[in-house]
Order: structure tokens, then C-alpha cells, then sequence
DNA sequence: ACTTTAATGATCAAGAATGATATCGTCCTA
DNA sequence: TAGGACGATATCATTCTTGATCATTAAAGT
């Protein structure tokens, strides 16, 4: 499934164009991400939760030289399934 | 964040009013499970991706018993961050 | 339909999530 | 608006993901 299966689905069960619901998808789309940027926790009951916690994994790998990396630390959105996506 | 600030952002974005703000956010909540209850792989570039795998951890802790207790086998959700979520 | 550009896969080691359950805190439906 | 239902938390050992890079696959904008 990709985002314009989302706009299809919008666009059969309502009376919106293709352009308006792609719109309604982008709207969607850009609040989640503010908030996350914002640091807020998502809380979709029934769905799913999205929190940002910090990362504390230092170091990665390079797999043609074959040697850890050094990493720089920064932030990780922690998903977590609801009680319908529990059980799927 | 919760779903009502989403419909909030709908509604403030649109013509729509509340309970048809809801309907289009519930759609696409509906179409999000169902897509993943038949396995299916979601990607939205640029927000983030969703994979269904399989469960391969076996057990877990009772804690009041302070002892491990095994575990039914099933499927997980992984969430992967696009490109606008990665440096966040 | 075509092009652009993001996502995936492979690699390894250490840090992190998973999983059951009861209680507390909070979303959201009636 | 209030209570009922769902989510967060803590616990520990094992499984799993993270992280950089580049080629390959594919999303999505034109």
C-alpha cells in the first residue's frame, strides 16, 4: 500500500477529487510529522503510538572495510501497535 | 497528540465539519489495518514505512513470580522512519 | 509514461525491544 | 462530560534492531 491508495480510498467513500483528497493525506501526513518533530507523543487508540526517545547507540559498521563507525546520537520514534494491530 | 487533533487539523484545513473530519480520519485508520491484517507492506516515502514479520521471540516474565513464561508465536509490525522522520 | 529520488538489503556488534500481568493514568465513545 | 476501555509501566533473558554505504527497486511528482 502506498499513499495513493490512501488518496483511492479517501476519494471512493467520500465526494472529494483526487486533488482534494491527496490534499487531506498531505495534511495528515504533516501534522504527524510536527509533532513528532516537536518531540510529542502520538497516541492513536485502537491504531497505534508513536513517541521520540533518544538514541544511545554510539557506533555503526562499514561493511567495505568491514570496521565499526562511530555515530553521531540523536533521536529514534518509538512505534508501538494498538489493540486491533495487536493481534493482526 | 490524539486522533482529535487530527481531526482538528482537517477540519481547520477544510471546509469539512467534525463529523465528517472524523469519517475521512477513520477511513484511513480502517484502510492502514486492514492493509497490514492481510500482510501487506506500507510505504509512504518521505513519512515512514510499516512491514508485518514474524514473531520469533518464544517467551516472557510473570513478574510477580519473578519467572519466565512461554509465549505464543505470532506476527509484529515494524515501523521504519523515512527520510523527513530520520534527523528529527 | 518517464524521471527523479527515496527505500531496501547486506554486514556485525552492542544496545534495545519483546512479552505476560496488574495497577495507574488517560483517550474517546456514548 | 464521565466512566469504560485501552495504553503505559516495571521486570529479565533472548531475540532483534541500529547504523553507514552503495547498488537495486520502486514511490510519486511531472
Amino acid at each position: 500500500m502506498i499513499k495513493n491508495d490512501i488518496v483511492l480510498e479517501i476519494e471512493k467513500k467520500s465526494e472529494f477529487n483526487r486533488a482534494k483528497s491527496l490534499s487531506i493525506v498531505e495534511t495528515i501526513l504533516a501534522s504527524l510529522k510536527e509533532s513528532l518533530v516537536k518531540n510529542e507523543k502520538i497516541e492513536i487508540r485502537g491504531f497505534a503510538s508513536f513517541k521520540v526517545v533518544s538514541k544511545k547507540t554510539g557506533y555503526g559498521r562499514d561493511i567495505r572495510r568491514k570496521k565499526q563507525i562511530k555515530i553521531k546520537k540523536g533521536k529514534r520514534i518509538k512505534f508501538k501497535p494498538g489493540q486491533d494491530l495487536k493481534n493482526i
